[in-house]
DNA sequence: TCGCCATGCTTAGCTGGCTAATAATTAGTT
DNA sequence: AACTAATTATTAGCCAGCTAAGCATGGCGA
């Protein structure tokens, strides 16, 4: 049996996924980040009111105990605080500290120069189909 | 500054790849096997001459210390061997045990299964201009 | 021939994903 | 009111990727 293109979708996946962070990680080592702990940055940053980590994990889309982790180094390095929540005091509201928003700023520019050289000589057309496909596949995954 | 649509596109890859492979080494489970080790007895199987572990790992697409160690499990799991190789003392040729033959079915079974599920609903002339899609980021990588 | 660089593999140690198990708290039921 | 169940975060520990550094060997030029 040949191997087919599409036998090759997943490792195609897996080596882009790979690849691409590991460019940013690169990219961002400069500031001291890392692609997980930018990325939890940069979606603190997008809430209105600061999350519990719960709503924070969820919209970054690890589990509880990843994010913890990143938290506590993110934490050390005095860009996130910890804040017990009143009502539900098993529940804590992670707050971005006023140092980190600067370094977001940068952050942001780093990875969207990345991606416009990835996005290079590709039709704007065929990659807006590209995301419907990846739409679908993931889709497809919570169902399974 | 909102977060346009291309914004997600890392994330989405991310994602889609994690979830792809943690849906997989839970059907793999069974076998013993998870998606690294299987992905190497793949490309193994797909060598008409035993490669050494410096062709397998640029086949499989992960550097030697990772081929490494998975080497390791699936020695003792008694699936491959290593050779030495008379002409370079330095290298190994990696060879197949008869034992993973039958296994090596059963994998491409559920591993086709699997991308057919996930590949449901999509239009097959988009799942190329995808594929196209990852084949130019995946140049535009290298190139960084 | 000898010295030096390159190559193939391994070891050690970091990162960041995960699950399972635990502690603390809250909510719900009787 | 008092269990029981569900929820939030943490800890512990596995997996699999990586780089850096080391060891043995091979290749090559002076």
């Amino acid at each position: 049996m040949p191997m087919t293109d599409e036998h090759r979708f997943g490792m195609q996946l897996a080596n882009m996924s790979r690849g691409w962070r590991a460019e940013l990680d690169r990219r961002l080592a400069d500031l001291g980040l890392s692609q997980a702990r930018w990325l939890v940055l940069l979606h603190l940053a997008r809430f209105e009111e600061p999350p519990t980590q719960r709503e924070l994990a969820q919209s970054v889309g690890v589990e509880g105990p990843t994010l913890a982790r990143l938290l506590d180094s993110l934490e050390n390095q005095g860009l996130v605080q910890r804040h017990a929540v009143v009502e539900d005091r098993r529940a804590k509201k992670i707050v971005l500290c006023d140092t980190a928003r600067p370094l977001i700023q940068q952050i942001e520019a780093i990875a969207t120069a990345l991606r416009v050289e990835l996005f290079a000589g590709i039709d704007e057309e065929d990659l807006r189909i590209c995301m419907r496909v990846h739409t679908s596949i993931l889709a497809n995954l919570e169902r399974s």
